[in-house]
DNA sequence: CAGTAATCGAGACGGTACGTCCCGTCTTTAT
DNA sequence: ATAAAGACGGGACGTACCGTCTCGATTACTG
């Protein structure tokens, strides 16, 4: 535990954890114009100072990190339906691309990870957090018999999120609700999935 | 067509970009050492100057995008297997990736991509040739008889492409020979493809 | 002379001379818009190009001096009065000064001329040359008996000439007419005019 | 008055271009080798960086005001004789011309504050304290009976400074001790000394 | 009159300084 | 002791201009 024994003198840090308010305020001021982010934008934004920012987060990126983790988790809904199901979550997706300048994090970020492993290390289980809806989903399709009892979960997961992903944010593709449909048909086919 | 208007006074640009004329090839000295890539190195080891590199291209990205489209393209082969065909294919890039320093190229690009709609019109185009490979060999697939006649010959060559190019340049995914063949061969069968 | 004595084959140089049409527009093109002067559009303006140009005039400079030499030289007018003629050539300096941006061409010129001593060589002859005006006048004042006979004619020229000049293009001063009425006034004075 | 308005929090900047502090002299560092002087240069000769150098002056033609600035002022002496002063402040300032480079900072000033006029409002109060030593001399001529009461102090200061100025930084001029001399002559009896 | 060679306009080229921008660190004063 | 403020060293960026060069088109001389 990092507790503190005893305080000593001088002023404490300010709620010394990331749910402290101020780190809020900090990552919340970075999640908003993302395009020409820059740290002295953001701190100005905050009310921060630099100093204060980079004793908490090594580089800018681990910042901008931070602040993608803010973004909405997707909420498996339960539709008796799988491809209903993740048509639902691609919906949430749009929604959340919509609002917020959010566009263009995820190829910055990712970028940034190309060329800095360290970050990789800790965006890396942040993404993977991301997959858990599509696994609810996935499972529940086995239980209810839409898919084999054998089907490899994990590559299903792999095989929506990275085609999701490329569309909404790297390629130049079409992200259409329809398009998708598609998409996710072939997949669930593929997986053995009866009646697509 | 790319024709010339009209020659007219003035000495022509050089043609060093292409087939390379009294000074080196700038968009070669782009091409190694991508990371950390600065326009004044790569004007040095071209022995050009920056002067003559932003009159050709009006950014660092669109160098960039020049450099990328020198890549090797990838040749479809036959085998008399789609599925085979394409494990070719990626071998193809798994092979190109590890030789040069290109690692890191595509999410820079895709970064620089999402906030300069300039950049995108001259990248787009690139990218999408690069598609052609996977077209020809699902065609082939198709005249064969492994795949149905109306198959979404489209539809595959993104899914396909798009989730070769998570793994590869995006994702914390595995890119090795088993786990694409997995996937390929979820494609293959959720297209309608026999035997997989 | 430097008269050709066969012209040989080959288009010889247009009217090659100063007078020549050719650089007499250059010249002139040069002589509108000092500040911020760019050869290039010195070159665009006379529809010339900067081949010519360097042909003519080894440095921009050069072509500046040529442009400052087509001021219009001051005339020395018989007023009857040492006085009043000078202060009739202040005024025709004056009127020079006002039209046209020739403003800034002294103090470019003469900086340029502190650190290219070739500058010099081509430049004094010419500076050495507008102050014939005043060497007419003062001689004038010694023939009238308003100067004595003994009167260092040089030294007067000079003075009055650096003066006028300070206050004209160097120095924070006041270049109005009573100001420098004032300071001739001294000047004759102490050259042993009488009635000053 | 320079009062400060409150000193607030944020590091204040170093007052490495008055007293010096952690790094070298900026202004000093400028001081040396004006011609082909470049701000990089500057910089890497005073450990400092281009941003901290354009923190303080918005254009490379103030730093050089600073550093002329930095000029020693000259020494009003009394020997009892206007002449015999004025004599030897122009010999302190052939002194100071011949040591340093400073040789043809003066030219450069002047054209850059032709066409800046934002230069300008720095650089002539710094001029107009040059004229300091003068107007000492020439105030105890008076005193001392040899110049006339009602003599115009500030005519003669430009006066002599113009022409001086003229002779030792802009015109093909005759700058000797004996010309001068001649020069101060005419200039003291236009003012109505006596024995001149 | 036809051939030919120097000059011309246009503008690409190597080079280099400029002034701006941002990063991540450091140094103050205020709390 | 920490925080806010912001100065600092470092270094890349993209712009501007210089003086040289390389083209194709245009001439005036020569044969």
């Amino acid at each position: 535990m990092t507790v503190r024994k005893k305080p000593g003198p001088g002023r404490p840090r300010s709620v010394a954890s990331e749910e402290g308010h101020h780190h809020r305020d900090i990552a919340a001021a970075a999640r908003t114009r993302l395009s020409g982010l820059t740290l002295s934008r953001v701190a100005a934004r905050a009310r921060a100072s630099k100093s204060t920012i980079y004793r908490r987060w090594p580089t800018k990126e681990h910042l901008i990190v931070a602040a993608f983790n803010r973004w909405p988790v997707l909420i498996p809904h339960d539709s008796g339906d799988v491809l209903e199901d993740l048509m639902d979550l691609h919906a949430q997706s749009m929604r959340n691309l919509r609002r917020g300048e959010l566009k263009g994090v995820m190829p910055k970020l990712v970028a940034a990870r190309a060329e800095a492993p360290a970050l990789a290390e800790v965006l890396d289980p942040l993404i993977e957090r991301r997959y858990d809806p599509v696994r609810v989903i996935l499972r529940r399709a086995i239980e209810r018999g839409q898919l084999p009892r054998n089907t490899d979960v994990e590559l299903g997961v792999h095989m929506i999120m990275d085609i999701t992903a490329s569309r909404l944010y790297f390629a130049p593709s079409d992200a259409s609700g329809p398009a998708i449909r598609q998409v996710f048909r072939v997949v669930l086919k593929g997986l053995g999935a009866r009646g697509y």
